[in-house]
DNA sequence: TATGAATGAGATTTCATTCAT
DNA sequence: AATGAATGAAATCTCATTCAT
């Protein structure tokens, strides 16, 4: 990489980076490119050699930002060096991204209020440059490596996301109806009898 | 009600009405209290005499609509006559309510991008005025009223309505990750796994 | 008139004679609506109440003078009160408009570069509410009245002031080819020949 | 020429064709320096290597296609290899004009836009380097070769270059207030009458 | 109550020009 | 000679809100 090269793209970090503590901060709609610009450093047209406008960016965060999560929870999963069986492998990840996102509740506001399965199946799925470790293949034996085979494996992982992402949001940030903790029994209580019933001795007669 | 007064709602219904189909069809942020004044007839200051602003009418529509839907659903049950377990009166209410959503697209992108557990159980649990039809027992006694005694049944409606809230949207709008025909099997049984296992019987151990 | 009415009337005027003097010293493309409106003592969203755009006031400024100085043209023949045929008539009043650009060399610039026919025309033959002498039967008069029916004369009337105009520029804003006292003799005759052979003897074969 | 002057002179051709059809299509004060380098092939940078400036392009391709534009009517008379009167000369070239710009009316618009007398006097004397053919010998012939002595020729020739530019850019383009074709008779007999009034004998006094 | 003209801060966006590579 | 990233001033335009009528 060109000395050129390298600056680009801390330019183009550091609007990122900026646009996110912005948004997580006082949200998307209050946040102004000038906003950005300045506290990135960088001058208003910078911004626009770089993205189209704010949707552009906010976009690219979302995008970003929950595949990060996603990674980190199969991180862990991959440094615990347990040997669980496909159910708990799902808990787990679950409880980690829980964990996550109990900590960083303005990464929560910001991807429950953006994100969208298509984005984040995108994301997971189009494996980035220069990485080491191949995280489309993780995601793909999430779907794939069951101890029997499982009918519509991706259909399930989206009702647990879609579950886990809905239910989380009031959870958290407003203990409402319950808080967190007290969720969670229910909740992995719900997501083992969903995975139960995607084997495939149980698929439904439509 | 005095000809004055009924002026007065006509004002305030057309406002609620225009922001509505502004809302649906180019979104919040994009539409300005101009707009709605306008298209509905009266002055923009007149607008501010009925709402304090833009979110003001953004939650009293949300709020409005979402209670609209839920209490259609419930009517469908009551009108259907027919007599039925808890389980299947749960599942008719979501099955109605999804087809609503689904002859109704633009109602889904408002509710969906809008709508929070907050809004929508003020909005159940908040007796209308002139309401001639007792709702709020209705809502009640769907939570009260099961077969045997039914563990945390506000966590159990809150977890259904989530997953019936999140998955809908993506289905309905992008036939992502399938068509909300191929799905419904899935979130059914799912559904129904979801009542079964808060049977005090099967209190989950924290 | 009501006072809010003259208000706005003194508002309209007072945009468009700032507008028409910031125009006029630095040009169109360098004047901004910033500088019209903060001149004017209005505040920029107001100038969005009135006028479209940069355009939209430069048209409107345009078909406004150039009327004027036509109008004033031909109320000078008029209150000369002088006895004169068609002919003496016609370079009376081509005199006058080229007196009144030598006079003003900023009005000059300014209608040069954004007149055409088009917009003279209209605005020659839309009558003005509220105007007490009626200008369209003048202008119409000076095509219709002549000693012997003339052929085309609006073809007549067209060519001569496209030439006057045009030539006019020239010469008073620059010297050249030569001054304006210089230019006038032929330009004069030249008038006269072109009104001449317009006589319906005359009329060209094609 | 070299390799390295070839290249230039096609980078410096490429950005003055790139501005005329630009100019032409959408207007000067629309067209940015940064369309007119990207289109053409270059960089921002080089742009201001052959140019000071958006006018200093704009001022080089009036000069250079109005040039243009005389000498293919000039070259159309000499090719024509009639035996003409003086008259008929000029005569022969305004109606080649006038053919050249009804064929190419966005050179029309352009031109009419932003022709002056000074740059069109300068570009017809000024000598072209590598010009075969002696330019300047046409116009100073056409001037001073009359069968007798002409009366301030330049003047003449001002008016009638005067009327035919600002004349026909409303009858091409608009058809108003005549079609070219209805406007030509008009026209020509009226150039025959100042030709005709500018020999000697006919000397106005002033 | 109702109006809508006026405000003016502020948002988005463009673009001529420079300069390090 | 050529590049194109970066600049940042400046332009256009929007819009929530107020207030005199």
């Amino acid at each position: 990489m060109t000395k050129l090269d390298s600056n680009k793209k801390k330019k183009e970090d550091s609007l990122l980076n900026t646009a996110f503590s912005l948004f997580t901060a006082q949200g998307v709609s209050k946040t102004s490119i000038s906003d950005i610009a300045s506290k990135a450093g960088v001058a208003k047209g910078t911004f626009y050699l770089y993205f189209k406008d704010k949707y552009d960016i906010r976009n690219r965060l979302v995008s970003h930002k929950s595949t990060q999560l996603f990674r980190a929870a199969l991180e862990s999963l991959r440094a615990s060096g347990r040997k669980m069986s496909y159910t708990e492998k799902i808990i787990f990840v679950v409880d980690d991204i829980l964990d996550q996102l109990n900590e960083n509740k303005s990464l929560l506001t910001f991807i429950s209020k953006n994100l969208s399965w298509g984005i984040f199946k995108n994301a997971l799925t189009t494996p980035l440059k220069n990485d080491d470790i191949d995280f489309k293949d993780i995601y793909t034996e999430m779907i794939a490596d069951a101890p029997y085979e499982i009918d519509q494996p991706e259909i399930m992982i989206f009702m647990i996301l879609e579950l886990l992402s809905s239910t989380c949001y009031s959870a958290i940030l407003y203990n409402e109806p319950v808080t967190l903790a007290e969720l969670k029994p229910y909740l992995y209580r719900c997501i083992e009898n969903m995975i139960e019933s995607h084997y495939i001795k149980d698929k439904p007669s439509v």
